[in-house]
RNA sequence: GGUUCCGUAGCUCAGUUGGAUAGAGCAACAGCCUUCUAAGCUGUGGGUCGCGCGUUCGAAUCGCGCCGGAAUCACCA
């Protein structure tokens, strides 16, 4: 809670004391914004008051309001309108609290407290068999601005990825790749390694589907094709071979696993996502098969007579679920229990959470549900931070219909949009090129993260790759420039030999852009600790936007370094340095980059 | 069919521990650059907050029922 409004609670409670002679719990006491159109600057709303004061609402109001007038020195005077009591708090305050925030190293942030909590974030959880995509930006932007927003809140993270690297997805890549690749490599071919795999992921594909037709045509049902083509039975002999341990196909998943991880490398480094720690879920899948035969040995699961290994959870109004097929192999349920149980020895994390879209919420209801039965106690520290589909226009996307959005065509195509309209704008002349193609990288890259980052996360969000990604309004360009403008006013202070002030005067009159900047500025650190309470990076990006938007108008409207009144001036330079501060530490908690000029 | 999530301006989205006349951006139209960067600023038009009922002094926000969309309910991941 901010300060103010504990200050204000506190008054409030003891004004009704005094007033009425009852005890005020500190819940009815609710304070809001006062809206725009209105004179102050917090607002009580007196209606669940009125029960203690048995007055009128515009009198339970005016009474209050004249109390806090009197005891609170931060409140300079009150309206009364409709049961709200609209309060202004002196400017003074504002100003001291601008200077706290300009004294601060990284004003809102915290730094880890001794009962910090240590949160695991899985983010990213790619296969090894195709190039990463649009939805995996989204993915992999949203778990690193979480993370960096958890840490920003005082607690110690660990960013880890899970690569799913075995399986069966992986078998067809490499089926395709012995079959018909005639021993292309990412070095001769010149391809990116993961873009090299997802071709034979798609060739297999292609091949299995003509198998199927042909099958079918004969008179086969569907059903019965797709199970007895002979690529899917060589692919699951692949996968049988693997688990076996067989030498020559555990040769060619290591090279082709390489190829893939080095492509990813690429991408997550353009991103500008990493991780603490990675788990290989070829490396996870044995713990999560002995956790499964335990559970079997302490009869919390059953087995089938065909030897398959069931979660009965038909008491919890679920149903069953699989963990070791009749032919032993794991799925991706025993590959989790086994990745949670290593992490757990690993780190034993307070709380781990698993940011994956929401069309996997039954299985992390489902998994939590199974380590529970399994007995292990950190089961209810499990998270799911579900996200909603990117959606194309035409819908979801579909590789068959060739209409994946690829991550690295997309960084570059707004890299190039970048360049483009900066070329046009032709406003970086005299940087060398190298610097020239830094910035356009940095709007390209924060044009695309900040346009995933300000959607709520659980909800589906349209991409529409026709009408490229905006560079104005509500956009991280918008953003980079209000920045880059308040760094010129820096420079040109500069220029002039203008001191730059370590604090602002706090005995000034000030307009009301900078009132509502200053009232910004003392918002963010609630908005900060919401962000991490509700993994929510949006509530950042949103606050930003408000206020660059702000920044602008008060830019345009009034002169910082030809005002004449030098405490003014001083007062301008220190505003203009927190809001500075404040959107480039937010920005960067999204994992947008700002740049110096654009 | 069961379960979960979503539905706000032409489009993309804010706003939901219940509060005042529901806000931005884009698109459209009309203005503002001898000035600290016009990727900016100002203005105009644009809404049965999917529909209905209920709870309440007060509902976009909570409950119930519909309608629309999505996901999921695999010995796929």
């Amino acid at each position: 809670m901010q300060v103010i409004e504990q200050i204000l609670t506190r008054s409030v409670v003891e004004g009704i004391k005094l007033l009425y002679g009852q005890s005020c719990p500190p819940e009815l006491i609710q304070l809001q914004k006062t809206r725009r159109e209105f004179d102050g600057d917090i607002t009580l709303v007196v209606f669940p008051l009125l029960k203690l004061s048995r007055k009128s609402p515009d009198i339970t109001a005016a009474d209050i309001g004249s109390y806090l007038q009197d005891h609170c020195q931060e409140i300079v005077r009150f309206n009364v309108i409709k049961g709200f009591l609209n309060l202004v708090i002196s400017t003074g305050y504002f100003l001291g609290h601008l200077n706290r925030a300009l004294d601060a190293e990284r004003y809102g942030f915290c730094g880890v407290l001794p009962d910090s909590r240590t949160i695991m974030v899985e983010y990213s959880s790619p296969n090894t068999n195709k190039p990463l995509h649009l939805g995996h930006i989204r993915n992999n932007l949203l778990g690193y601005a979480v993370s960096n927003i958890l840490e920003a809140n005082g607690q110690r993270v660990i960013k880890t990825n899970l690569v799913n690297d075995r399986g069966i997805h992986i078998c067809k890549s490499m089926l395709a790749w012995q079959r018909w690749g005639n021993g292309e490599t990412p070095a001769d071919s010149g391809k990116k390694g993961d873009h090299l795999v997802g071709e034979y992921y798609v060739k297999f594909d292609r091949e299995y589907k003509k198998q199927i037709a042909d099958l079918v045509a004969a008179g086969m049902s569907r059903e019965e094709a797709e199970k007895k083509a002979p690529l899917m039975i060589e692919a699951q002999e692949m996968l049988r071979k693997w688990e076996a341990g067989d030498e020559a196909v555990l040769l060619l998943w290591k090279k082709m696993n390489m190829w893939v991880y080095e492509g990813f490398d690429g991408t997550y480094k353009r991103l500008g996502v990493h991780f603490d720690k990675i788990y290989y879920e070829s490396e996870t899948w044995i713990p999560g098969k002995n956790a499964v035969l335990e559970g079997l040995g302490k009869n919390v699961l059953v087995k089938r007579d065909d030897g398959s290994v069931w979660a009965d959870m038909r008491d919890k109004g679920l149903d069953e679920k699989v963990l070791l097929r009749s032919d032993g192999t794991s799925v991706y349920m025993t590959q989790d229990i086994g990745t949670a149980k290593v992490r757990q020895q690993d780190y034993a994390p307070d709380k781990m959470v698993y940011v994956v879209g929401n069309e996997q919420n039954y299985h992390f209801k489902v998994l939590a549900i199974i380590l529970d039965m399994l007995g292990f106690p950190w089961a209810k520290t499990l998270h799911h931070l579900s996200y909603g589909m990117v959606e194309l226009p035409e819908g979801k996307m579909k590789s068959r219909e060739g209409t994946v959005v690829d991550a690295d065509d997309l960084m570059d195509e707004m890299i190039d949009t970048a360049r483009e309209m900066s070329k046009e704008l032709g406003k970086l002349e005299g940087l060398s090129d190298d610097e020239k193609e830094d910035i356009f990288r940095i709007i390209g890259l924060g044009a695309l993260k900040y346009y995933m980052l300000k959607v709520d996360p659980v909800k589906n969000m349209l991409f529409n790759p026709r009408e490229s990604i905006d560079f104005d309004g509500n956009t991280g360009p918008f953003i980079q420039y209000t920045y880059t403008r308040i760094l010129s006013v820096f420079r040109k202070a500069e220029e002039l030999q203008i001191d730059r002030p370590d604090r602002s005067p706090e005995n000034i009159a000030v307009n009301d852009k900078e009132k509502n900047l200053l009232r910004l500025i003392h918002e963010f650190p609630a908005v900060l600790a919401d962000a991490g309470e509700t993994f929510n990076p949006s509530l950042i990006a949103n606050f930003i936007f408000e206020l660059v938007k702000e920044y602008n108008q008060f830019y345009h409207d009034y002169s910082i370094l030809k005002e004449e009144d030098p405490e003014i001036r001083k007062f301008r330079l220190v505003l203009s340095r927190v809001v500075s501060g404040i959107v480039k530490n937010g920005m960067e908690l999204l994992g947008v980059e700002m740049p110096e000029r654009m």
